[in-house]
DNA sequence: ATGCTATATATGGCATTGCGATATATTATT
DNA sequence: AATAATATATCGCAATGCCATATATAGCAT
């Protein structure tokens, strides 16, 4: 029973910083579930593997909160996909919590002694 | 109710950063917990504060799992503390925490667009 | 035909766990 | 006498991450 401590240490992160993901990647233009999940994947070139089983209600919630909307797209030959694009509401959010992460990492380095990361 | 998006992620991510503050702090020397629980606020200048409704549970499931060592220590006109020390199998974890720390704050730069954070 | 993989969304339910609230104990300050 | 700071401890609720599973479509291999 090998105990992986980065692993864990990346699995339990990833929950906290889950909006900042989420949020950033339907900045530029409106994205669908699968689409935002496989982004992640390939953009952290593995390190961050988003389950679905909390991605989507993760999703719901942000939706409810207005941060995000999204729209059903059906497409011939295709399973439907819900895009969903970032509302005004949603913008500033993703400042604060950009402002908050940067914050956040610099706090964690003063006290971990890594400031030169 | 106003949704303070940046408090909020601060009080998720510092879920998944624990362990490795804890273990950075008895680093250099035995520490106890009242006092990490002061170095953490003072360290990051406020900006994350733990609970010790936290903090003591986690540094017995730190403790179970050899990472620390832990002593009373009892000195007249004060009550008694735990001292924590880093074991071997510590070091080794938090060595493997900051490797994961590390891979995991350039992964989200990535994928958030904030590499020159 | 059949099975497997990739795409795409959805959810029941368990287990983890963070933290508000509260408690206990000692010392110093007002 | 009351309050604040130091120091450790825990009950119990609420939040939530994810395993497992389900549904549906399309492409490819066997």
């Amino acid at each position: 029973m090998p105990y992986i401590a980065s692993r864990v240490l990346e699995r339990e992160l990833k929950k906290g910083s889950a909006e900042l993901l989420i949020l950033s990647l339907v900045e530029d233009r409106p994205r669908h579930g699968y689409d935002i999940s496989k982004l992640i994947e390939t953009r952290s070139k593995g390190a961050l593997k988003f389950n679905v089983a909390s991605l989507y209600p993760l999703l719901y919630r942000l939706e409810k909160r207005g941060w995000i909307q999204g729209r059903w797209v059906e497409k011939a030959g295709q399973r439907r996909r819900r895009y969903y694009k970032l509302t005004l509401e949603g913008k500033k959010v993703l400042a604060a919590q950009r402002r908050g992460w940067r914050g956040f990492v610099e706090a964690i380095n003063r006290i971990t002694g890594m400031e030169h990361a």
